[in-house]
DNA sequence: AATTAGATTTAGAATAATTCTAAATCAGGA
DNA sequence: TCCTGATTTAGAATTATTCTAAATCTAATT
């Protein structure tokens, strides 16, 4: 684990948020100024690879990194906008549905946020 | 619902897997030898933003495009193979559990794929 | 049949995200 | 100190997708 990659896990892992790359290089920057683009996306797949951190695609953003506890994800589908959910964990339910040895899962739960629907209903007024 | 919209919606739906846009492409030019790449790419978007089809973001591979019926998915983590899953409809679960207007949702259960997991049982012989 | 208006398609350039490649640098053990 | 392998760097390359503007189609209207 070096220097690099743990300063990524540290930032994905404690960033309240699902950071894109981008966003990860530039708290990055802030700590290394002399870090590279190039070290980010392989420490990102690296440390997903292993496990300890998630990666997220969602249609038509770039991939989002997110610490590796388990939750759920609320998506508003106007937006975009992700954001945390939990609810109870439902491995062994799914395992004995299914039948199936599964590792873990990624619900996305999709629906319109506060902002998307006020605008919504501001925009109705205009008939 | 033009010929080209309605043969997108036919492609994707009847298709017993995943379709990237360049597979749907290709499906396409063989009906329709004169259509395009952007012809496609803005089908299967406003179909999707129609609710009529589904798009799916999976790491590390092109969106693939899906028919619109309730459905979750096994997800292979070594190979990115997808495959169907049919769970009991958890909307209303979700919407009471959440409090909040939930419309769809996504499931997504990450496991070892067969194949996959043989290579790794006659890899495992090789020490 | 000709005209028009709007929607759709085409062609190809542009963009954005991510990966790749090869050289440079680093870290730790012999 | 020297060596070996891993990591990082710089920047080119690739891939998926979107954008733009012109061309074509559609269907309603004259």
């Amino acid at each position: 684990m070096t220097k690099y990659s743990s300063g990524i896990l540290e930032i994905v892992s404690e960033a309240g948020r699902h950071l894109t790359a981008e966003q990860v290089f530039l708290e990055m920057k802030r700590r290394y100024p002399s870090v590279v683009m190039a070290t980010v996306y392989n420490n990102l797949n690296a440390l997903s690879a292993q496990g300890l951190i998630r990666r997220l695609s969602v249609e038509g953003q770039p991939d989002r990194y997110d610490r590796n506890s388990r939750h759920d994800h609320l998506l508003c589908r106007r937006c975009g906008t992700i954001r945390d959910v939990f609810l109870e964990d439902m491995t062994e339910l799914l395992k004995t549905e299914t039948g199936i040895e599964i590792d873990d899962y990624d619900l996305r739960l999709s629906y319109i946020c506060d902002q998307c629907r006020e605008k919504e209903a501001d925009e109705g007024q205009h008939d």
